[in-house]
DNA sequence: TTTTTAATGTACCGATCGGTATGATTGATG
DNA sequence: CATCAATCATACCGATCGGTACATTAAAAA
């Protein structure tokens, strides 16, 4: 009962392009033209597989974060001392905003900023705000844990530390767009882990 | 030999609206009927009094960056120790991101993150990184002239140091833009300075 | 007062925006 | 093979984009 032509692209390809554009040129800044070129396909095959653009954009934020963002946050485990791992998975997000071959710089820093404007959908700005305490939430929680099997100094304040380091993350993602090398940023790691005590 | 009809506003005033406009919205995400309404002049007065839209942002960003984002460097001058001036002159900057009747951020943070995207001008991106250098310049040369006061250790690198905090309130610009509350971000200014040894 | 110069308001320009109607093409289903 | 549902390519929609032509208005210069 389900007959009909094929799709002749990749649903997920296409996602990954259009993330990679909208990273690079924002909601606003990507038009419809940029987006199916990179894509591969035209204007009525994006609508009928993703909606609109709106909904493109949603579904492309969320790949990133499955994607992109998540997974450095495993790196957080494991039983070397706490400040090494923390500064291995400063590392690992910052070598991933410096890839030469993506567009530099935090895909969700790049949202807030622009989720202020009027331009930017609700559903958009939701999912960004979503990913956004989600990343704060994690640190927040592992510096939690952490504190409780004695890694980290009963007085320090679990919130604030999480609350620093995706704030020194947001930084680097700044300078890595303004063109700064990977290099340079990794040197500042050893200067924020330090923050732990 | 300079006669004619005497413009009605201030070319000060409407650059102060255009800026906050770009500020909240971005230079591709604010228009013309945007600009011009805030700043209360029709089209053709904007056109004759700043050029075009490129113009008006290159000189908006200029006005902000002699009116909003250098003023607090001065605090970093005085007889306290290093580290009170250092943490005056980031709770000045953040308490400037979170202020109420102001977009939220650090305007040349969202320039940057907007700068990539082919819709951006040239011009507007040579003075934004410009502005971004002189930033990190100045925090450098601060923390060199300390070293050489004997404030700052000899083995710490200002180059690192300077960078160090202007990623930090790249990164505090990005999480007010989010929706922070001020205090949240001025605790972190305790974390950010001791850095400094 | 007359002349000249510039700013203002309105109405408009071509180009591009996000989004869609339509018909040809494809391929699984009966 | 014939049917039918879904995708494809093209061409187009109204709205808005940045930018301007033109006539009017105001004020300085003569």
């Amino acid at each position: 009962m389900a007959g009909g032509r094929q799709r002749e692209f990749s649903q997920q390809k296409a996602l990954e392009s259009a993330m990679q554009v909208f990273w690079k040129k924002g909601f606003v800044g990507a038009s419809l033209t940029d987006l199916t070129t990179s894509m591969g396909i035209n204007k009525p095959s994006m609508y009928s597989a993703f909606g609109n653009k709106e909904q493109l954009f949603v579904k492309a934020t969320q790949y990133y974060i499955d994607r992109y963002a998540s997974p450095p946050f495993d790196l957080l485990s494991g039983d070397e001392p706490i400040k090494q791992r923390v500064a291995r998975y400063l590392r690992s997000v910052i070598s991933s905003q410096c890839h030469s071959d993506k567009p530099k710089g935090c895909y969700i820093s790049l949202c807030v900023a622009e989720s202020e404007g009027e331009q930017f959908p609700e559903s958009a700005a939701e999912i960004v705000e979503q990913a956004n305490h989600f990343g704060e939430n994690a640190l927040t929680d592992f510096f939690r844990t952490e504190q409780s099997s004695g890694n980290l100094a009963a007085g320090t304040s679990a919130e604030k530390l999480g609350r620093y380091f995706i704030a020194f993350l947001h930084g680097t993602s700044s300078l890595a767009r303004g063109g700064r090398s990977e290099d340079e940023l990794l040197a500042l790691v050893n200067i924020a882990v330090e923050a732990i005590v």
